[in-house]
DNA sequence: AACACTTCTGAAACCAGTTTCAATGCATAT
DNA sequence: ATATGCATTGAAACTGGTTTCAGAAGTGTT
């Protein structure tokens, strides 16, 4: 088969062309200095000998074709026939092009990439070590390379290395926002973003009036099948561990659905069966401490998250309580850790690859101006041994 | 004070420019149709009518300089006067200015972002929910967040989605290769890298050949040490779990540490002790059953992760032996579920921090031709429950 | 006073693509 | 045969910075 690539259409060799076009003449010396073949990449390596990478214009000369028409065939722009596409598809795999994607943003005015902000909490810092966020990360990740996009992440530590620049000096077309527990601190600036109209959904629970951008589990439904399975196998002195104040909307969330499965049963809320804790181990141990000291037996324990509910479960152990035979525990969540304690922790799982795929979702949605149509995500209770037997 | 910003310095209102000059007067336009005030973003929400983003031309009219010197006083470049670099900081910031990075890494060729490519173990998938990852991904990104730089992530599943094309069009100046156990299927590739010069670092163990880019923890030493300190404690039969086939380099080096160890006491190193076993829990839970039923009664079990030590408590406990009256075990990694063990592992902790840092530092000296120094990371033994006391 | 040497600045080239616009060729409608 | 329409294509404008180059202003030397 002869080399198509040699075969030059009727009318592009025009010699119509007499002035010295100072532009055009300086873009065109750049394929001049490039002779590419395949697997000749020695000089690679020897410092300052880098072999200029080949650009449009080269692909062009090589097929026969304007630059124009290769950044069209290259993106499958509708207007291209099929015969030119391939040669200039050809053409690209033999000098092994690929498109400078600054060069691309620059002109399109977009970048293809999401950037994620993952916010940890300064109390804590425990959203680092959290698995849960290795899990979400994980399937935003691939939800935006499913859908081509590529993706920044940037830890942030305190509320000052503020972010918004990248969109701002546009490195990004969208924002997500992940963050454990209180993130209201920064919520102040994320307003300001819908001023300066940046594309950003958040993590969490959702926040009035701005329905929209934040996405998050079912919360009061999630809690509430845990405190209902609780319910179903006898408890009834069931305590509440998680910080309800508004630095925690999702823990306030949980409050209420545990507050709303104990209704359901005709059970009254005791309000001393509450304990104030901050999401870590530690706390939940302490806190479990106090109450039990406090308030006397307790049947079952509900931790507004699987840190605290491993906390309440060392704790117990302390006092020679047995879990799941005299206290029931369940966690939410479900991290790593869960199956590994003893007993392996019941909690409520919350689905991460669809977070992270809705997340996606509805960024590129409002980088589209399509609408939004869903915002939460449901949690599947998972049953193992701390809740007493299925 | 009068406005710093309209006292325009000599020479810069030449008079003397008669003739059209096409280009420099289509880019001049931008600026006219830019009329911004700080805090004057209301029809930034109405659709198609975005407010144009202010470039470098209307900073550059604002402080009455060229543009040229405007984006030499934001880079902090020497040649520009304390005095002007006063004013074009005050006009950007007046005009809330944003370099477009898109424009700098076209014309600089240079990003400022590196890529770092997360490889899944196809067989276990278990490294995405291994929270070492995650805390390997703070400590990268903070460290490139340090140095300026910022980080895109993929998460590679097959070997098939190769991207290498992070540095081919342009997106990333390096990439950082991170993956659990078994990567050696990708070396091929990577070793495609050096060809076409792209800055690469590896995390794992050290492949011979090729030091400079590949980093790790001290696996040998680090193995040795929780050896010892079994040893130390009095025992002689020390089980050793974990794959040291070339598919798990890492775990053939904390094999040698054990070894060397046991060699050290005067031990023989007993084969029938070793049992092959891939990085999951349910691995090591059957292997030291295998082991036990076929061997008789050890008294200790080094695992060559955390994830087979604690499956390998699970296991013990299912016969009977307690930990760590009966059966010791040591493991490896630190992971979040290691304190929440009953009783809490110990373990090698693998330094992050450090190996995050050690990471981009070496990938930014290999980026800039300086050379590399440290390649290996020091573990440390963190003493808890399941070794039998300190 | 003439000269060399810095230090600072502006004009224009440059990076490598995308997008606009006008022109071409060809088929179909009149 | 001519007008109309459409699919393709190329030339040139355009994106918004960085970098080169040359010139101007100011200082120090002889």
């Amino acid at each position: 088969m002869g080399d198509p690539l040699r075969v030059l259409p009727a009318g592009t060799s025009r010699p119509d062309l007499k002035e010295p076009e100072p532009r055009r003449a300086l873009r065109g010396r750049a394929a001049d200095c490039y002779h590419p073949r395949p697997g000749e990449h020695q000089e690679a390596g020897i410092k300052g000998m880098r072999v200029k990478r080949p650009t449009s214009f080269d692909i062009a000369e090589l097929a026969g074709v304007s630059q124009s028409t290769v950044s069209r065939a290259l993106r499958n722009d509708a207007m291209v026939s099929e015969d030119t596409r391939q040669r200039v598809a050809q053409a690209a795999r033999l000098l092994n092009y690929k498109v400078d994607v600054n060069a691309r943003n620059l002109r399109s005015q977009k970048t293809n990439t999401l950037a994620l902000l993952l916010y940890e909490d300064p109390v804590t810092s425990q959203s680092l070590i959290n698995p849960f966020f290795l899990s979400m990360l994980s399937s935003i990740t691939k939800a935006s390379a499913r859908r081509g996009y590529d993706l920044l992440i940037s830890f942030q530590q305190s509320s000052d290395d503020w972010s918004a620049d990248y969109a701002a000096s546009k490195r990004a077309d969208g924002l997500i926002f992940l963050g454990y527990g209180d993130y209201l601190r920064y919520v102040d600036k994320i307003s300001r973003l819908d001023e300066v109209s940046t594309a950003f959904v958040t993590w969490g629970p959702v926040v009035p009036g701005q329905p929209g951008h934040f996405i998050g589990s079912d919360n009061v439904h999630g809690a509430r099948e845990g405190v209902r399975h609780l319910i179903a196998r006898g408890r009834r002195r069931i305590a509440f561990l998680g910080d309800i104040s508004e630095h925690c909307p999702e823990f306030r969330d949980r409050y209420r659905g545990y507050v709303e499965a104990l209704g359901e049963a005709g059970l009254p809320v005791i309000e001393a069966l509450y304990a104030d804790a901050a999401a870590s181990e530690e706390v939940g141990h302490q806190a479990i401490l106090d109450l039990i000291d406090r308030e006397g037996p307790i049947d079952a324990v509900f931790g507004a998250c699987d840190l605290l509910a491993i906390g309440a479960m060392n704790g117990l152990r302390e006092r020679s309580l047995r879990v799941p035979e005299d206290v029931a525990v369940v966690g939410f969540d479900d991290i790593v850790a869960a199956p590994f304690t003893s007993p392996p922790l019941t909690t409520l799982r919350q689905d991460t690859a669809a977070a992270g795929e809705l997340l996606v979702e509805n960024l590129l949605r409002l980088i589209e101006g399509r609408p939004i149509e869903t915002t939460q995500i449901a949690t599947s209770l998972v049953v193992r041994g701390s809740c007493g037997g299925l």
